[in-house]
Formats: C-alpha cells, sequence, structure tokens
DNA sequence: TAGGGCTGCTAAATTGATTTAGCAAGAAGA
DNA sequence: TCTTCTTGCTAAATCAATTTAGCAGCCCTA
C-alpha cells in the first residue's frame, strides 16, 4: 500500500508479456499495426488493471503538443462579471482533452508580453486573450507561432475573434419597450468614446446602432440621451434623479449597462416611483444584480459563457474572423405600459 | 524569419563550443562544478542571444516534478463571490514559478473525486480544494501521494486548512452596533443546521459565537434570531418587512449576509425608513454589491483573495493545521446612532 | 619522475511515450 | 523447392532536459 511508482508503458508491457512498442500502438489503436485480438485484450485488461494513464510530460516531450491552451485575461478572472467567460473556456477545454493554463494582466496593458511570453515558454498550443469590456488591443508580435484567438476583443491585425451581436441585442432591448407602448425614451448611459473608439469599445457602437435603428423604424428618436462615465450606480442615480426634476420625463428608460439601472432604480425608488407602473428599465449585461432588484430587471444578457466555448472551438477546430454570439433577452419584471396608456395594446 | 524550431540546450551548446552538460551546469549554476569564469560568460549571452527557455515538458519528465498545482473547486470560478480566491492562488503561484490546473466540480461532490484524478493524471505536484461556502467535505483517498491543502473548507481526515477568522469577525461586526449604542438588536439569517453541522458550515458557527459572546460582554441577548433560509435577497426583504410590522422592532439589525442586508435595505427604503438614522444595518461577506448600496453597507469581508495565497503558501511552504486569517471590517455608512438617542456617546 | 590532487570539461544514462524500420515464422504462389 | 507475402511483433531512435561518472591535462611533491 502506500504511493507506489508511477505505473508506466513498460509496467504494462511487463505483465503482458510484450513490448512497449505493442502496448503503445494498442492503446492508441493506431490502424495498420496488426496485433492479435487476444494481445489487445490482454493488454487493455492490464491497462486497466495497474490503472495506467500516460505521462503527460512523456507525451509532450515526443509529440511536440502539450495539449494546453493558455487563457490571458485583463481582468476577467476577478470580477463577478465574466467569470462565466473562464467556465465556457474551462469547460469546453476539458472537453477537448485540453488543460488551460491562466493568467491575468490586470489593467496594464504593458504586462501582456510578459505573461504571453510566460505561457510561450510553457509551450502552450494556442492562447485566448480575452478582456472583460469589448476592445481592440494589439497583440504583440511574440506571439507568432501559436495561434491566438480573441475573446470580447479585436484586433488591428485581425486575429480570429468572438463578439457579442450587440447590434441585434440592442433592437431586441428597444422592441421591449416600443412594443410595450412606450415612445417616450432616453438613454442613460451615452457615451462619444466608447461609441466611436474602438479602443475604448468596439461593441458599444454597434449596440447604439441596433438602438437608433430600432427607434427609427417606428419613425422616433431618443427624447435624450444622458452621457454618464464611468457606467456605476452613482452616476445611473444621479442621471435619474436630475431627470425626474427635469422638463422631459420619458415613460421609458434604456440604460446602457445593469449597475447604471440599479442606480436608476435607487433614485426612482427614492422619488416614489413604480416600476413598472410608472416607469419602466431595460438594460444590457444580466449582471448578477439585475435579478435582485426588484421588479427584475429587463436586460440583453452577455453571454460570456457561450463566447468562452466559442473561443475554444474556434482556437483548436481552426477558422478565421469575427463570429457573432446571439445575446439572450432575459425577460424579468421592469417593463409595463407607459402611464397613462394601461389599455395599450400593440 | 517566421517561427522556426524551438530554441534548445543543444542550440546553445554549439552556439558555443561547450557541451550540453556544460551549458545545463551553468545555467543551474549548480554549485560544486567549477566552469571557467569565461564559459559561464559565453554561456549566459549565448542563451540570453537565442532567447534560450528549457522546455518544461523535458524538465517534468526528467525532474518528475511539473511545478503544477491544481486548483479544484466546487463553484468558486463561477461566481461573483470567490473569484478573488482564484486570484489568490494565480498570483501566488506565480510567483513562486508554479502553474495551476483549475477544474470545476460545479455543486455535485461525485465529479470531485473524477476531478482530482484528472488533477492527478497531470501529474500536479500538490492540490488545493477550495469552496465557495466553508463546508466539512471527505477527501478522496485517490489523493495519497500529493499535498492536498483544503481552501475554505476543512475536512474529517485533517487535512491542513484554510479559513476565514470568523469568530473574531462575528466580535467585531457586533461591536460595530454596541458601541454605537445600540441594545436591542435583531439578528436575520439564523440557521440552526449552517451553526451546528460542519457539512453545512464549518464557520457560520464561529460566527454566530462570535456574535453572541460579544453581546454577552454588555449583558445582553439579540431581541430575535431570524431563521431565513437561503440567505438571498428576497429572504432578507421578508424578513424585514415582517419585523417593521411585528412588535419587537430593533435598531439595529445584523444580518448573517450581504444579500440578505440587500433585501432587508430594499424593505426598509419601501417602507420609508432611513438607514442609518432609523435603523442600523451591518452584514458579512463584503460581497459586490455592499458598495452599491446606498448608503454603503458596512460589513465584515470574507478575504478570499488573502486566503487562496495563504492556500499556495501552506501548501508550498509545508505546514499542518487550520490557519485562520482574519476578516477586515469594511466601514461604510450604515451605522449609526440608535433612533432617540441622537446625543449617545458610547 | 611517478603519484596524487586539482581544474575544466564531457560522454552517456535517464526520464516515459511514440514511431520508424524491420525481423522471424508461416502461408501462398511459381 | 524456392521465392514472395502476410502476419504478429519488437529493437532502437527520438524528444530536451539533468546528472552521474569520469577523462585529460597541469601542478606539485616526495
Amino acid at each position: 500500500m502506500g504511493s507506489s511508482r508511477r505505473v508506466t508503458l513498460a509496467d504494462v508491457a511487463e505483465r503482458t508479456g510484450l513490448s512497449k512498442t505493442s502496448v503503445s500502438l494498442i492503446l492508441n489503436n493506431r490502424p495498420g499495426s496488426r496485433l492479435s485480438a487476444d494481445a489487445v485484450l490482454r493488454v487493455q485488461a492490464a491497462a486497466a488493471e495497474l490503472g495506467y494513464r500516460p505521462d503527460p510530460a512523456a507525451q509532450s516531450l515526443r509529440l511536440g503538443k502539450t495539449r494546453t491552451i493558455g487563457f490571458l485575461s485583463d481582468e476577467v478572472t476577478v470580477t463577478r462579471f465574466a467569470s462565466a467567460m473562464i467556465r465556457g473556456v474551462l469547460d469546453t477545454a476539458e472537453q477537448r482533452e485540453h488543460t488551460v493554463l491562466i493568467a491575468e494582466t490586470g489593467r496594464d496593458p504593458q504586462k501582456t508580453a510578459p505573461a504571453l511570453d510566460a505561457m510561450l515558454a510553457r509551450r502552450a498550443d494556442g492562447i485566448i486573450v480575452g478582456l472583460m469590456g469589448a476592445k481592440e488591443i494589439d497583440v504583440p508580435a511574440i506571439a507568432s507561432g501559436v495561434r491566438v484567438v480573441l475573446l470580447n476583443a479585436s484586433s488591428p491585425t485581425g486575429e480570429p475573434s468572438i463578439l457579442p451581436d450587440e447590434e441585434s441585442a440592442g433592437r431586441a432591448i428597444a422592441r421591449q419597450l416600443l412594443d410595450a407602448g412606450h415612445r417616450r425614451i432616453t438613454l442613460i448611459g451615452d457615451s462619444h468614446s466608447a461609441a466611436t473608439d474602438p479602443r475604448v469599445s468596439v461593441t458599444v457602437g454597434a449596440r447604439f446602432a441596433g438602438l437608433d435603428a430600432a427607434l427609427a423604424e417606428v419613425g422616433i428618436n431618443f427624447l435624450e440621451r444622458v452621457p454618464v462615465e464611468p457606467w456605476e450606480p452613482v452616476g445611473g442615480y444621479e442621471a435619474m434623479q436630475k431627470m425626474l426634476n427635469g422638463p422631459e420625463v420619458p415613460t421609458g428608460i434604456i440604460c446602457s449597462n445593469d449597475r447604471l439601472a440599479f442606480g436608476a432604480y435607487q433614485a426612482l425608488q427614492e422619488a416614489g416611483w413604480r416600476i413598472p407602473n410608472d416607469m419602466s428599465v431595460v438594460s444590457f449585461d444580466d449582471d448578477e444584480i439585475a435579478s435582485y432588484l426588484r421588479p427584475g430587471l429587463t436586460t440583453a444578457q452577455i453571454p460570456y459563457e457561450e463566447m468562452g466555448r466559442h473561443a475554444v472551438d474556434l482556437l483548436l477546430g481552426g477558422g478565421e474572423g469575427r463570429h457573432l454570439v446571439p445575446m439572450p433577452i432575459i425577460i424579468r419584471g421592469s417593463v409595463g405600459a407607459p402611464r397613462g396608456t394601461e389599455g395599450f395594446t400593440s
């Protein structure tokens, strides 16, 4: 008993009276190697009995493949946000019998190169670069020789990438309000830089474009577009508060993310407004808090887990270009008919 | 140009005109190997110039060490909760030049054994088993031969473990209210099973014991202990609502976690109570939402990142027994003087 | 001037799996 | 009867590192 030495191919060979070659051939069932049915059975039995598992180090050395993929992120691991991205990556990698090395650069882009370097030193077969917020980034040139896939990111050098389909989501979210009869709609969380500079965001532009397109289809524009920076609860709170005291009070608002919506809820509740009776709210992200709010927040989910899965498939399976992953609309209780039109039907 | 072959020890040897042996000796600067100063310099220069990096697969094979640690968790990766735990693990592992393999079992304890097995198959040098909520678990016997450290968990078999110091935190949190003058205090989120059954929680008992001890020091007991199951916002909301309409309304409440406190906030705000003027609230966890609430929630932080760091140090550095990590008290704006005693000083 | 010790370096074994090249024995064909 | 296939199997090379054992040369000494 106790922990004896690892079981090696040689042990299985000895136990069966065959050579290492034969055992290897059988366990990997190479076509063309004509071993007797009897030998096959004996080897399989012995391997199972001894609990033989090939040493991955030895395999890597011989085959030049590590069956390892590197996942490099800015701060995905840390945030409540996108740990789902990791889950997707991990899960799919496991299905494809790969191991995932995880490293983080934090907010500092300077750390990207050394982190990539470390993964290269570990001989990763491929690398996924994932970001918390979809941005355009530069992939350091050291990464030549390995395949790189961008997750929630894009690059001027055109590496294959996975992004959420924000334009469709924008349309769908706007339609939540429009279909309920709203025509006086305000956007909380406008951002010129995010909408136009891919270095700030590659997706927000599409998100806004989708919203605008849906409004245009029914011939309206936003009542107002309130810029907020950054998209945190306190900003949503202040924007909402000001709006309620302003001249143009909408019947529905679209928040650029759930944290802004969270702040807007606080301001509405303090002012005694009821959601969705007095005001409808929709949003983007499907952050954890969206389900805690009362009433629950209707929002367009960023499908982090799905995106993570796709990234692994793209990395290992091959393929180029941008891949858009659909964003599900999570319908909760924050949308109602506009005030004063209780009997409205679309 | 392009990706030429990997640089190996043999390349460095050839470039310097020395043998692989000498190069290896120099790069690992073995004591006792008396290579000339000139040779040392040449080798170092050549290695740097060629960008030589030892192949980890070859090293693992030869040395029998993979410099890899496995991190197996129930659902840490996924939750907003404890991804900080991973960050701590990752960061410390990197400092110690180790790679981390991450795997998840989900809620299903049946998956633990196969997941451990997969890590063993990859020849991890050691394994950390981390849980989202601190519980007692069984470590499958397969894990013999590798060192296992429990993170936010303990086991009947006495593996070394890292846990938060909940008793001290319980005392400190209670004192937040006591020192502000509160004597009518209610607990939201009592749980008999969590307090007494280590399979449900190993820490909640200590947390409650700390609270009780602090109250006892000033000669009081809880006004009421409201059981809630599970500890989610809706439970806190309902408990608070009922309490406000009940006979025994406290001046301060202690919630067993931040999500309960979140629900309690919602009920208080709906009822028109002001925090901290009309009611003080303290809690445990320091979930992300604790900082979003208005006013910010005073809470005892579970130091996930610190715990992750300690786990790696414990795994790699050796040591036995339970290690308690202090829980910082995060003071925000949810505690004030009890209603009607504005001038009170302790 | 042979023996001992030191200095500077290296050949070869080792780690575990895969793979190439090919051996021996029997069957089939000429 | 000899050649040519097939069948069933294996020896040895290979991957890139580390490490053991030890080889020359030179100096010093008795």
